[in-house]
DNA sequence: GCTCTAATTATGCAAGCGTATAAATACACA
DNA sequence: TGTGTATTTATACGCTTGCATAATTAGAGC
């Protein structure tokens, strides 16, 4: 008996709701790391998720919800990367905030992937409100964060710490990081091994007039 | 006798070939700052600029042509800015400076629109090499500009400035630069009018040791 | 083992994309 | 005025895109 209307369909196994999740949103990072946001059609990131495009549907009903999702999978992975730096930092605020630097500005933080990753989701910012959104919260989060890092080094260094200088302090040495790390990301071979993160701990020692470095003492 | 085939034609007038290309990247501009690279497509440009998609081959044969060219027009212009403020800038080298870097983190440069067409470039960096080469381009000759104003305003304010230092001093005075202006860029609205630049200048005064304004006198 | 249903595959749709090409015409020149 | 051609419009092509939908089946529960 012949075999008929050949309608053999792959076999397949069930995964949880969050794995599929994850492995979506990973698939999507790779294809955006290589390709630029244009690059990672749903048919591309099927493909590399080993799944169909209908499947990406079902857990993501249109594309945008998946890109956002991996935006701020994005985001988050940086900002935990950077918090591991402070669990494994010496207890003095002045050795957590050097720490914080120095892992923002290097790896795997300091990387071409997440620059095009970045600014993929960046560029779209302007046009999409869900995006600025993101982006503003991840923005304040990230600057409430620094700016508490550098009261305590302050404080640590017998600075005075109120808020407006703080404030201040946060938004500058937010700049260094980000400005720094973008050399990084788009120019990192023309560096040395570390001489960013060394460049960034310099202009903050600077900028906040203290030594990231207990042992050196309080103040420059 | 009854019109046969109505094959009307749009009437039309010739322009010179530049005026074609800088209307065309004119037009590319305005989409990619409204709607991000993705929407800015040949038929949206075409009919930006009021013309149709033909023409647009005619003068770029590749679109990737008119991205590249977009881009350069904006770098172009950002630096043409940049450039002006030290026309009117006092004489002292401090003031060109300071100048300089108020240019930079003000209007016209620091504006949403900018950041957009910027990340939209920059994201595809990573995958496309003849973007990673202009921006290459781009970002030394920003910095060796840079390192030039700064080895000046050290020398007007009697301070050694051998080109290890100046170097670094450029990379962190670029990094404040840049990371302001995407502060500015993309959060605004959260600043006071020219706060961006004073903390801009405060932040390169420390890091310089200098004052940024003549008449207060040398260093800090 | 059987049933049910949520998850998954396979396929198709309509619209849009960059590019190709032919025809028309503005305009320079003789 | 007539001619030639570079520029421009109009149209079409083949492919790709996000999304839609039907059929199938893995696996949980009984």
């Amino acid at each position: 008996m012949t075999e008929s209307r050949s309608t053999t369909r792959k076999s397949f196994r069930r995964e949880g709701e969050d794995k599929r999740r994850e492995d979506l949103i990973a698939a999507t990072l790779e294809c955006v790391a290589e390709r630029g946001l244009a690059g990672a059609t749903v048919r591309e990131i099927a493909l590399r998720a080993d799944v169909t495009a209908g499947l990406i549907r079902y857990y993501f009903p249109a594309k945008d919800d998946l890109i956002g999702a991996a935006y701020r999978a994005v985001m988050n992975r940086m900002t935990v990367q950077a918090s591991d730096a402070l669990k494994s930092a010496a207890d003095d605020p002045r050795d957590r905030l050097n720490a914080f630097v120095k892992a923002n500005l290097g790896q795997p933080i300091m990387d071409p992937n997440n620059l095009s990753l970045w600014a993929g989701f960046i560029g779209m910012v302007h046009a999409d409100p869900a995006m600025a959104l993101a982006h503003r919260d991840g923005y304040l989060g990230f600057r409430d964060e620094l700016e508490a890092l550098i009261r305590e080094a302050l404080l640590a260094a017998g600075k005075p710490a109120e808020p407006i200088h703080t404030r201040r302090h946060a938004i500058a040495v937010n700049a260094i990081i980000d400005g720094l790390w973008l050399e990084g990301c788009l120019a990192g071979d023309i560096f040395a091994e570390g001489e960013l993160a060394e460049t960034g701990i310099a202009a903050i020692e600077a900028v906040l007039a203290i030594s990231l470095n207990p042992e050196k003492g309080g103040a420059i």
